[in-house]
DNA sequence: TCCGAAGGTTACCTAGAGGTACCTGATAGC
DNA sequence: GCTATCAGGTACCTCTAGGTAACCTTCGGA
């Protein structure tokens, strides 16, 4: 890992562990999903708008892995299985709180300089060939 | 929009935007470093601890076409390029701040609560099998 | 004349994220 | 008996992020 001092800030680096945690594309989704109080599988299929069953399953499968959230399983039929965020997971809350917070003020901004950017690429492709 | 209240906060989905922009391993490293102040593409291979020169220049790329980061080249030799905050980048300083700030103060209970899980697994295999 | 520095690009490869489709297994309703 | 429900598991596929290694360009210096 070679920890040249002075340089190595990202060496021990908590931006990636948050990142190793939250990049998937889902887990961040799945946590904020749950910060409202636990829900079963399939409730959280439908609020994520999107994600499949077998990929949620990994999703939580991974964050269990990481003490973020807890599952419990009634032994009932048909099953039942609730998810809920730990103690842990719950000191995300806040910080995913700003991202989604961020995302919702600034969404438009960066949609918008993004569609810019490709229509000037689509122009000047055009004119200069 | 289909803002089926309290149902819908994902099919426009706030957390889908940030994370398409923050959720590759190495954007959020790469914002962060840039908090600081401009930097060279060199001294972000550096900071950051790992990263490729050609990844670097993808996740910049990306970024870029996002928004969030500015490209100063100027021509003199050897090249020098600066990259810099946006404005809209500097509007997920804070939400950064606090991811890492997250990872920071609770890096290690995750790293303890996974290897024990390991270690849980790894123990429950050798007796039972 | 060749080398090194800076900031790339390109070709090629791998691992894994994510998706579809279909299977299980217990029970409840018809 | 047949079917539906719920929470998965499994097989199989594709796509892309990320990595390595090599090459390019421009200049100043030995």
């Amino acid at each position: 890992m070679s920890l040249r001092p002075g340089i190595a800030f990202l060496a021990d680096c908590p931006a990636l562990l948050a990142m190793e945690i939250i990049a998937s594309k889902w887990s961040m989704v799945t946590l904020f999903a749950l910060t409202d109080g636990p829900l079963r599988h399939g409730e959280l299929v439908e609020l994520s708008g999107g994600i499949s069953r077998k990929v949620l399953t990994q999703t939580l499968r991974r964050l269990q892995a990481n003490g973020l959230v807890e599952r419990q399983a009634y032994a009932e039929a048909p099953p039942r299985v609730e998810y809920s965020l730990t103690d842990l997971g719950r000191t995300l809350e806040e910080p995913i709180r700003m991202l989604t917070a961020w995302a919702r003020e600034n969404g438009e901004a960066v949609v918008t300089f993004r569609e810019a950017a490709q229509a000037a690429r689509a122009g000047s492709v055009n004119r200069t060939v």
